[in-house]
DNA sequence: CTTCCTGCAAAGAGTTTGCATCAAA
DNA sequence: TTTGATGCAAACTCTTTGCAGGAAG
């Protein structure tokens, strides 16, 4: 696993320090999205020492790397790993847990907007918020 | 066009004053997305004096009762007008219009993935972002 | 008149940046 | 050794809130 992170950095062209390795291995590993906060405190608790700018930072850039994908969450800034630039997802709001979707159900319909609306299509989104299986059994308990 | 905010603002409990009548207007007329200081400066170039603060408790009063619907936009909230509660749109970086999509082309795909993933969904969001053909065409150009 | 709304200013939350230090390549 | 990353603190931006005055029903 620990080979994995370093070849996303690698490949990024992003030098391999060990609070970018926790980082991802936090968000690669647990499969959750997260915010800089949540990641914070979580590195915290475990006695790693380092600051929050740190966290914004290796964020932004694991972002434009490609690496993560950022969408937001109550009015907050969420990542998650985005394994090949991945974007459709279910997000579930009990537990964080990020499942992606095997294919993506809007690209016939987006060339369908193209050809109707005449709209340069340059980007779209499409999450589904709700609870996992997990979750769900938890909330009828 | 009056009386139709004004059904509005009744519909939804809300006092009908000046501000969130020019508030409306905006949205409404234009069909456009916009972030409070967008509003708040237009209005005060019409110099309609008030406060920006008015227009975050008016947008979100107005989000409440369903009238506006609210989106992320370079990190800044954008409120749009949603005509009986619609979240399927097009939305141009150009000039900020805001397209509804006839159907909800996912509605069918909802219940598959309840199905398929066992996953409790209880919302989601279909945001295509581009440009409009009026922008389309100024950028080639 | 009573209730709700407004404007101002101050506070708050989340995020970004400057700078000196430090570690990776 | 050179370049890029870190940590801290200060700065910034967007948004929310408290309160006194004011307008709508």
């Amino acid at each position: 696993m620990k080979e994995k992170i370093d070849v996303l950095l690698q490949n990024a062209g992003l030098k391999r320090t060990r609070q970018r390795e926790w980082i991802l291995s936090l968000l690669v590993e647990g499969d959750v999205h997260l915010t800089a906060e949540q990641i914070y405190s979580a590195l915290k608790a475990k006695g790693q020492p380092f600051g929050l700018a740190t966290v914004y930072r290796t964020l932004a850039a694991l972002e434009q790397s490609g690496i993560l994908s950022k969408t937001e969450v109550d009015g907050r800034q969420s990542y998650y790993y985005a394994e090949g630039g991945h974007r459709h997802q279910l997000l579930c709001t009990g537990c964080g847990k990020v499942i992606l979707l095997r294919e993506c159900p809007a690209e016939q319909f987006l060339r369908a907007v193209e050809a109707e609306y005449g709209f340069a299509v340059t980007g779209h989104s499409f999450e589904i918020i709700g609870l996992c299986p997990d979750c769900r059994k938890k909330e009828e308990k």
